[in-house]
DNA sequence: ATTTTATTACGATTATTATCGTAGAAAAAC
DNA sequence: GTTTTTCTACGATAATAATCGTAATAAAAT
């Protein structure tokens, strides 16, 4: 039986999830060097990470070559949307709103982010009473 | 020198956190008879974690009687804007937006909230450009 | 071909968190 | 006034995460 699902990635797997959901499938090289420019990590440090990320099923990897090729296998969203489930309960006590209303108090959006917004705002309040 | 501040309350003092955000100044029976709703814990990590947080100075401590009454040191809001702004960091990239349409589109909304929203969106909208 | 560099595997170490048991003292119950 | 319960303090342990060093090997450079 393996570890599968329901495995929360940490900070540092996440760091390594952004930057494989933003450039696909990278090297451990690749990956390194987009985290290295946030902060100070030795490479057998990242490496180890993603080896982790491997026993933890959050990574599939390709090693027909020397140099392995890892591969994000939840996608942004998903992930996204588990993690956030997680925090809203954590800090928010649940109460999505609160947390949509702190976050839009405390950070600027563009006039199209706006409008995007309001047409979601439009089909919440069309689609159920 | 104390660790005063920039630190981080883990899930478990998050937990004690909301107790005493909600209620006010509670004792260590109260907050772990909350807590214990939720999940099976004992009494003692319960205090541990509490006198954890005093060292960290997440709470102070009223200790004149024998029973000791914790109080949380920083108030909801500006706990869960950092806690937030992590979050945003490490989950969202630092896409404040992509992660408030997620929660709006993954959670319900009452009428009254969805027009709070619409109210910040007006605001934010007319004070800056 | 030899040397240098790059890469992985593996394990050791450190740091942090979470968990709880035990002891001793105070308070409450009897 | 004894006994039982309720507290706190303290330290031990286990669990999880993060960090990196070393060795082996493959590839690249010379």
């Amino acid at each position: 039986m393996s570890k599968s699902k329901g495995t929360k990635p940490t900070e540092a797997e996440l760091e390594v999830l952004q930057v494989l959901w933003k450039n696909g499938p990278s090297t451990v090289r690749f990956v390194h060097e987009k985290i290295s420019k946030k902060k100070e990590i030795g490479y057998t440090t990242t490496l180890k990470i993603m080896q982790n990320m491997l026993d933890k099923d959050l990574v599939n990897r390709d090693d027909s070559t020397r140099t392995h090729v890892y591969t994000a296998v939840a996608n942004e969203e998903a992930t996204q949307k588990d993690l956030l489930n997680r925090f809203l309960d954590s800090t928010f006590g649940g109460s999505a709103m609160k947390l949509v209303m702190q976050a839009l108090g405390n950070h600027k959006a563009s006039k199209e982010e706006i409008s995007k917004i309001r047409e979601l705002l439009k089909e919440k309040e069309g689609g159920s009473k």
